[in-house]
DNA sequence: TGTTTATGAGAGTCTTTTATCCAAAATAGG
DNA sequence: CCTATTTTGGATAAAAGACTCTCATAAACA
């Protein structure tokens, strides 16, 4: 997989969050269910989500978890290295361990210039640009059940 | 990764073959000696792309493996396929099980557009290339050793 | 016949990823 | 102060991936 497992649940509970009204702390609990991911691993993915700085947790009733900035300022690019680290973006496509740029294998070229499309991809793509295209358009977002779960939420239905 | 361990090793070997006669049977454990593979390990691995139609194999002394085709033929895709299948091509940016493209999700077209990007890397550069350009520019192959390892078999030297 | 070499099944080890559990700390409210 | 709630952080366990090794079989050769 291009993204782990790890690091597609942080994306779709930044979603999740981004869709929140902003400032509401959001009980990790809550999320779990909605997102039909484990409690106790989405806990862990937070948890590096608020050490790398995206969110900030208050513990307690009345406590959970949101996102520092806006979801507008927040590129899917934060979350992912957050995750999973900035591997993707600097791996090599023949998996040879310690390349340096001086002596490029043969890929490289291209192999820059498609992860630079998935570099860009991330980086353009911002959680409310994700949010309101999947609102407008009705999208899925877990395998069962698409963004109205995340409207469920805002709009008490 | 990208690309799976067993994958890159496969393509490897490939690109051994590739530059070796056309026609001759190498053995695999002169092949996972110069590559520093593990002999059973690659022998699996190899087994796979004959599996596939992309080598065929003989027993016996001076026996050893060959590519079918000759190695312009042979563009990188083939032997993708043959080891990691098309899960790397087909698969979803979010990790989402039994996604359709009639409810695709918000990432889903520019996703689409780097998947692409790999695809047309894969499909557009042939094992003959990239031994070329290997030696032409005198490239590496393993984390510490150049083309030169494969022409040091070639060239007997 | 005996040696070489691939095939195919399978067991075993090691590492990483994914997932679960629990005790502790912080907070709110009674 | 007491209790329920909620995150934190450490520890553990299960699953998957990446190897390593063995063995029995088959084909080719000499
Ligand atoms: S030069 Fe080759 S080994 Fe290095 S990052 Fe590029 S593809 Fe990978
Ligand atoms: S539509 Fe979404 S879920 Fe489907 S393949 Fe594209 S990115 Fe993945």
């Amino acid at each position: 997989m291009l993204l782990s497992k790890s690091c597609v649940y942080g994306l779709r509970a930044a979603l999740f969050l981004a869709n929140q009204e902003h400032g509401k702390f959001i009980p990790i609990r809550q999320m779990s269910d909605k997102l039909e991911i484990s409690f106790h691993f989405l806990t862990k993915i937070l948890q590096q989500l608020t050490a790398e700085g995206i969110l900030e947790s208050f513990k307690g009733p009345n406590g959970g978890v949101r996102l520092i900035k806006r979801g507008e300022q927040i590129p899917l690019i934060d979350v992912v290295l957050a995750i999973d680290g900035s591997e993707l973006l600097t791996e090599c496509a023949l998996g040879l361990p310690g390349c340096g740029v001086k002596e490029p294998c043969p890929l490289h070229d291209k192999w820059a210039e498609a992860r630079d499309g998935i570099r860009s991809m991330l980086e353009e793509s911002t959680l409310t640009e994700l949010v309101q295209k999947g609102r407008d358009e009705n999208l899925r977002l877990t395998s069962e059940n698409g963004f109205d779960i995340l409207f469920e939420v805002k709009e008490g239905v």
